[in-house]
DNA sequence: CCGTTGCCTGCAAAGCATTTGCAAGCATGC
DNA sequence: GCATGCTTGCAAATGCTTTGCAGGCAACGG
């Protein structure tokens, strides 16, 4: 049973080595988004001999093969994601830092805008919204303590 | 005539600097978004002892005092924005990577339904929407050379 | 099954934007 | 004016990501 994600690689004349096996592996068994030390991380409970330059040149790989995105979440570190995964977006507070998955149907009337008036197609899988939540809302200042 | 932000910082009790007046100075007069670097630039054409360091102190503490915004235009710098500047958005193509602003009318749906199913008051001044502009549409891979 | 080719990898060091420790400096309030 | 402690400059550190280089091995032809 071999992955979609290497027969991608396999299709574009791509070598198939095992390190790429493995963290192919990894990425299709992460949840959602993901960072490259999270991989990292995962990818050296099968093999620890794999290092983070290959993740990272792999997760360029994938970039350019249109399999992946990538987002900053605010975190410092970027968080990547399948390209099949869900379309989804995020909100991150920012005063307590908590974030939640929204839908893409929200995003259409912004979408439809953009293609209708500037002919622009957004990519916008995985966006991120920055705002106040809830818990957060009206003392903005107050919260960061 | 003592600007806005230098008020700003007086009325919450922060110290009125030299290098603080004219970073303020510098950041009023850039127009848009900058980067610290550019600020920086600015900032050396009137005095060339000031030092990054406390560019991005000052940019920190505008941040606190929710007078900027800032912004990852995916060009590997941050970018910053007065948030008394007109509340707009940024396009930008991944394939050419030019961009355009668009006007925070379009984004409203989006912010009304975060805000009336999550309670979450989207903060989506300076947004950056990643995508594919007119002429790169329809061949995202092919533009890429 | 074996040899060749050049794509991939590991390692270590570099790169880049940004942050921080520390001692000296100076804005503010008395 | 003078003391207080917020700010600054400097340089080093930081964290994520990229890169140079030499050796390794997947893919392909024979």
């Amino acid at each position: 049973m071999p992955t979609t994600l290497l027969d991608a690689l396999r299709a574009r004349g791509l070598r198939v080595t095992p390190q790429r096996a493995i963290i192919l592996e990894a990425i299709e068994q992460l949840p959602g988004h993901m960072t490259a030390e999270q991989i990292y991380t995962h990818v050296q409970q099968v093999n620890s001999y794999i290092n983070l330059a290959t993740i990272y040149r792999t997760l360029e790989l994938l970039l350019e093969l249109n399999l992946m995105t990538e987002a900053d979440m605010g975190t410092g570190a970027t968080a990547y994601a399948l390209h099949t995964h869900a379309t989804h977006h995020h909100a991150v507070c920012r005063s307590c830092g908590r974030s939640f998955e929204f839908s893409h149907e929200l995003f259409e009337p912004l979408t439809a805008a953009l293609c209708l008036h500037y002919a622009f197609v957004a990519d916008v899988d995985h966006t991120v919204i920055f705002g106040w939540c809830q818990g957060c809302t009206g003392h903005p200042q107050a919260a960061e303590s």
